[in-house]
DNA sequence: CATTCAAACTAACAACTGTTAGTTGAATAT
DNA sequence: ATATTCAACTAACAGTTGTTAGTTTGAATG
């Protein structure tokens, strides 16, 4: 792992720490202890844990933020604009596993940045929403409860920090397609 | 809600403040507080904090392992097993929205009970895939990865419990319809 | 060689943690 | 009436928590 600043190496290490236990259960010395030094050390880095949280959240949340707008403006078909989400969540999370696990387990310990992480997780949502209603509506997805199926495909994309990590010789293109596939045309023959 | 005894009290208390916050940020004084009581009076009830995660976790995780049990010695079609696997979670997840929280995000605070829970954990997984490969190999299914499926399926289910609360006034068998239909027939028109 | 400075250190804090010991009062059984 | 049981209580414990203050170190810069 190769590390722009200490203060990134610090909240690197500690996403991977609050991967395994939980925002809670790790400590100030857990941290310390896993990059060498003493927990006060930290403080020449980072103003306190709740930052390390939120550094690791927000950073994350902005970037499907960002992604999304381009998607939802794009002129695409809406069976194209979902698996070009899939395919956004797979390369997210491929990129950060650890941090994705702070962002789907830990977000109700944020304290100053809450609110704005919820805002930012509505809209996403409501993006979402949006692109498949409007599927429906234009017969391009089958006439079911638009919720169903928002909720099925965000639980399997959100849940892809667990996954992922455990085929580590995986061909991202090639799981991106697939997942496509099984979402979008089901398993049924 | 209705309690059999003080210590059924106690475990469903803890897993509302367990769902809120996870197991390792919700103290002792926290279920006393809930409950109009001093920390130490828990005591007289229960032996630990790690009793009532342990309690909440694993009889859940054992509902799960008799009924899958069922399902696979059935001698119904594969989509129909599936169909019950989803049955079953929804069932399951309606009657303990707090207790699965736990179930899927506590896991890992376990002490004595982990390597039992992760067993029963192992082994519903393979009777899950196990289902799902045969269904491909008899033609039943379409001929994808079936790791995809599993973890597609098994990603929505187990996220029920975030979702099915949100539905309050909620068709619990329309709901499980529907869910079947998305998950095994996809969105796709 | 002297100075600067980032980044480590030791020591300590006040608050909080799960838990134990021993006590009390009220309800129940003898 | 007396004894027992249940479930609460107060008080305290030893260890852990995030964080602060002040100090040392060693390498880069003048």
């Amino acid at each position: 792992m190769k590390f722009e600043t200490r203060k990134d190496e610090i909240i690197q290490t500690s996403a991977i720490l609050f991967k395994k236990k939980g925002y809670s259960a790790v400590t100030m010395r857990d941290i310390a202890k896993a990059m060498g030094i003493r927990a006060a050390s930290l403080y020449n880095h980072i103003n306190s844990k709740q930052e390390i949280l939120s550094d690791i959240i927000i950073s994350l949340a902005e970037q499907f933020t960002e992604q999304m707008k381009i998607i939802k403006n794009s002129d695409e078909s809406s069976i194209d604009k979902l698996k070009q989400i899939v395919a956004l969540h797979v390369h997210i999370t491929s990129n950060n596993q650890f941090g994705m696990a702070s962002l789907n387990s830990d977000w109700m310990h944020l304290e100053a940045e809450l609110e704005y992480y919820l805002t930012l997780r509505k809209n996403y949502e409501n993006d979402f929403r949006n692109i498949i209603e409007k599927g429906i509506k234009e017969n391009e997805l089958v006439d079911a409860n638009p919720e169903v199926m928002l909720f099925s495909m965000l639980s399997t994309l959100r849940s892809l920090y667990i996954w992922l990590p455990k085929k580590e010789d995986l061909d991202i293109q090639k799981f991106t397609n697939e997942l496509s596939l099984v979402l979008i045309n089901g398993i049924n023959k």
